[in-house]
DNA sequence: CTTGACAATGATCAATTGTTCACCTAAACA
DNA sequence: TGTTTAGGTGAACAATTGATCATTGTCAAG
């Protein structure tokens, strides 16, 4: 929270109150009413200055679709002592590295405790973990087996994504160059690139290898 | 999850997945898309038996307001094998069991741990504890200084609530008999009772009480 | 004294989105 | 055979809701 005036503040801590206890974001005229605001246009103005200093993120001209950007969450009272910082990420399925897959099911296996620090990856975001199956990622040291933890989010050239190709996911690298079409590639020479026909959908970037010793 | 169909349990599903990836709810389009329905009606038909069974909750007319009625939840994969099962709760702030209060202040102050059997609640609902201040639920067994878990929701005739009452808030047996307007009992016979001149909000339901001994 | 960030009014517009009416099919049921 | 339940089409409607225009005022910095 740096640079965020008295009101912008209250705002962004109102938004957040709100969907913590309703369970869904408040629409403009919720945040109007709460501030008795004559105006929708002072929540907009202000709307628009949380999103230019990020400290949020929304969809424009939908409704009531907000996201917080937590500044790397202020670790809360770290009340269970025990150890460094644990996340709890439920395993949502596996996922093929090889030849790509049918659909993997919706809904949630196992869960997955990964140390913060030594995983490398920072945020409470929304996280998912999938087991690998195949190997043609081996060149980029994933293999059959090793849990990815995949932050749902936009691939940029270079990423190692989850990827929905066709009706199909699968986990590969992400190529984007320049304004051409991007496709996917193994890291394993005995596999193909894998051009999209129809679509290539990204699910997520994979942040993070846990592999069970 | 009784008496679900397969679509209604794939509707089901669907709503809850898009939550946790995009941090808000589907809109009746959005679940059509999904689905490929050619009308939005196919959906409306859905939700309605979805509410019938007391599978979700809406708010009518409101946009991306759902809220999952989880069937007291499966209890994940209890992997933090430790102890029993542990709720995490945050600590709002202090509220008068007493005469009425100036409005609690937002944000966090502390966190409490609860022993989820033995406090004899049940879900991860979006729960908060208070600290109570004051005698007036002394006959409730409820004690200064003792921690209540509130549970935001609606009162029913006999409840203890935390309650808003002409701005303030309070902690009181929430009273409303047959069709009267309702008001708030202390329970304590020197303490009066309290009928809201203005206005009576109920912040949420009293679900248990910790005393750290 | 002007510039610029911040805060807000008031009115209006247009898109998103929930809701409803009428009507249809197929399976299950008694 | 009629009836109910689940699942669906298609069109239209209206409320919610986000976005934008023009304007006003304050206050601190340059």
């Amino acid at each position: 929270m740096k640079d965020l005036t008295t009101r912008q503040q209250e705002i962004l801590t109102f938004i957040e109150h709100y969907e913590w206890r309703n369970g869904f974001w408040p629409s403009i005229r919720d945040i109007q009413e709460q501030f008795g605001f004559a105006s929708t246009n002072a929540v907009m103005g202000h709307l628009r200055a949380l999103e230019k200093k990020e400290m949020i993120e929304r969809i424009p001209g939908q409704a009531r679709t907000f996201r917080i950007n937590r500044p790397d969450a202020p670790e809360k009272t770290e009340i269970p002592e025990d150890a460094t910082e644990v996340v709890d990420i439920p395993v949502m399925g596996d996922i093929a590295a090889g030849y790509p897959d049918r659909v993997e099911p919706a809904g949630e296996i196992g869960r997955l405790q990964v140390d913060i620090q030594s995983a490398g990856f920072s945020s409470r975001r929304r996280s998912f973990a999938l087991q690998v199956r195949g190997e043609s990622m081996v060149d980029a040291e994933i293999y059959d087996g090793d849990m990815v933890i995949i932050e749902p989010r936009d691939a940029y050239d270079g990423d190692i994504v989850a990827a929905l190709i066709d009706g199909e996911t699968t986990l590969k690298r992400y190529i984007q160059k320049g304004s051409e079409p991007p496709y996917l590639k193994a890291e394993n020479k005995f596999y193909p690139e894998l051009y999209p026909v129809t679509e290539l959908c990204v699910q997520g970037v994979a942040k993070a290898v846990v592999r069970s010793l």
